[in-house]
RNA sequence: GGGGGUGUAGCUCAGUGGUAGAGCAUCUGCCUUUUAAGCAGAGGGUCGAAGGUUCGAUCCCUUCCACCCUCACCA
């Protein structure tokens, strides 16, 4: 029914000769202009164009207001039809809420102190055939707001910043690396392996090859080859496809953004990606102190370095380095965490891990080091067989990157592959490929290589204390309705 | 997958075993500086879906669907 009322002011407005949707508008002002520079507008004949969607009418006889919003703001408009004539007039009174329309005429602020354009002309740009979510209350359905974005970012000017904030985000993290001499590059979305990361993969086909493809779950592998093929510094802003559950934490496409940089270890990693984000930060959000679900940090504290195994000997209490299986495995019982007995000991730790030690990490703290098991393409501790170079970055109990001293001796890469397709025949669906293509060119020889992912998606939440995925990732995945 | 919650007008929300309510939006009339979106009046509902109990269900019961929270799984 509200449709077809706005149906029928359409057919009036093109029995009246008007285009509902004419092609352009000359448009050379924006409303937060307006607003910033309003002392030198205040009482000039300076004709203004602005254009925008109306969001509030208040009809009247012979004069009438209505806010229009554009992408920078809201302002109101004064139409008065001594001043825009008859037939204007008239179509004003035809427009609804909703609709987008161009107005020209000069600044000026209305007896109760508004800033306000007053129109000369005004030219209806495109017609809503659908009524928008009311306004003093907004909309607050978390599911329209996801299903139909576009209603949430015309009713929401929070979230609408809140996605230009993460586009600068991102931004600033190109500009950052491009800065230290990295290159970007593409690297495939459909590979016919897929690797770099442990999950489960969304397989596609392709028809004229007859091949079964997988959309990629991370695009290591793909970098890396990029530095065997001689370029030191490179990094890609990827979309990676993993085919798991959905939470608040997950959404399964989400963004990365990895890097490599030949020549360096875990260590310049970490200085690199401190450096990075207290950057990043600063140009952003203008601030390096943030607070997520409740914890407060700041990216300006002294970031702690802390092996895996030491992290679970201060929270837990656990000295696994001196304990067997057994002993692990009783020692998590007194300690309430359960643990399935047919998974291996690094699951083992990595369970104690996340249960007693990750919710500590609230400053900025690199976990080190972890057991050979759990990083199948990271290379061996230089002081300890048993380990690997490698970090991960926890802030606000959040893990943020994942970073190592790439494993470069082909031959232990094919030993760690060997290892996951154990695994895999053991029920773990999640166990990488052997990948004979990327061995193959790890025997010409890749240089020594540190790098880096981090969670494009967790990293802003974190940044902006958003505790759900959906709440950052504008289209997020839903069931279909 | 388990537990808890939500689903009522375009939007935000009340409510009841006896044919459904408010504010805003919509429609009509009035109005040349209004504004929580002017004043006055009117219209508007498959009460998420299907079944059951009942003389009668939006309400009680069962199943299903979607979303939120939480646990599990999972980076």
């Amino acid at each position: 029914m509200y449709v077809q009322a706005r149906r029928t002011k359409l057919e009036k407005i093109r029995e009246m000769g008007v285009n509902p949707f004419p092609y352009r508008f000359e448009k050379d002002t924006e409303a937060r202009y307006v607003f910033a520079n309003f002392d030198q507008l205040d009482n000039t004949d300076r004709e203004l164009s602005l254009a925008g969607r109306v969001m509030t009418m208040r009809v009247m006889g012979k004069a009438s207001f209505c806010h229009i919003q554009d992408e920078s703001a809201q302002i109101q408009l004064y139409v008065r039809k001594d001043d825009v004539g008859e037939d204007q007039y008239k179509l004003f009174k035809l427009l609804d809420i909703g609709d987008i329309i161009g107005v020209t005429g000069p600044a000026f602020r209305t007896k109760k102190g508004e800033i306000s354009i007053k129109a000369h002309k005004i030219m209806l740009l495109s017609k809503a055939l659908r009524p928008l979510p009311e306004k003093w209350h907004g909309l607050k359905d978390v599911e329209t707001r996801f299903r139909q974005r576009y209603l949430d970012l015309i009713a929401n000017p929070e979230v609408r910043e809140l996605f230009v904030k993460r586009s600068r985000l991102i931004n600033a993290m190109r500009s950052f690396l491009d800065g230290e001499g990295f290159v970007e590059m593409e690297t495939p979305v459909l590979q016919p392996l897929y690797g770099g990361a442990s999950a489960r993969p969304f397989v596609t086909h392709h028809n004229a090859l007859d091949v079964d493809l997988f959309l990629r779950i991370a695009d290591e592998l793909y970098l890396k080859r990029l530095i065997i093929g001689g370029y030191e510094r490179v990094y890609e802003v990827c979309k990676d496809f993993r085919n798991e559950g959905i939470d608040r934490y997950h959404n399964p496409e989400f963004t990365m953004i990895e890097f490599y940089m030949a020549f360096a270890d875990y260590h310049d990693i970490m200085e690199l990606v401190k450096r990075m984000l207290l950057d990043i930060a600063t140009r952003v959000f203008a601030t390096t102190e943030f607070e997520f679900a409740g914890n407060k940090f700041d990216l300006n504290a002294e970031w702690e370095i802390l092996p895996i195994l030491e992290s679970i000997k201060q929270y837990a209490g656990i000295d696994a380095a001196n304990l067997d299986d057994q002993a692990l495995a009783a020692e998590c019982e007194r300690l309430g965490i359960e643990i399935e007995k047919t998974r291996g000991r690094p699951k083992i730790l990595d369970d104690i891990f996340t249960e007693k030690v990750q919710p500590n990490l609230i400053q900025p703290t690199f976990i080190t080091d972890h057991p050979l098991e759990m990083s199948p393409l990271a290379k061996v501790h230089r002081e300890n067989p048993k380990l690997t170079e490698r970090f991960e970055l926890y802030i606000a109990g959040s893990e943020v990157c994942n970073a190592f001293s790439e494993l470069n001796d082909p031959d232990d890469q094919r030993e760690r592959f060997r290892m996951q397709q154990k695994f895999s025949k053991l029920g773990d669906e999640e166990a990488q490929q052997l990948d004979e293509d990327f061995l193959k060119a790890m025997e010409y020889g890749m240089p020594p290589t540190g790098g880096l992912g981090i969670g494009v998606d967790r990293l802003f939440m974190i940044l902006t204390g958003k505790t759900n995925i959906r709440e950052v990732i504008l289209f997020p995945q839903l069931k279909p309705e």
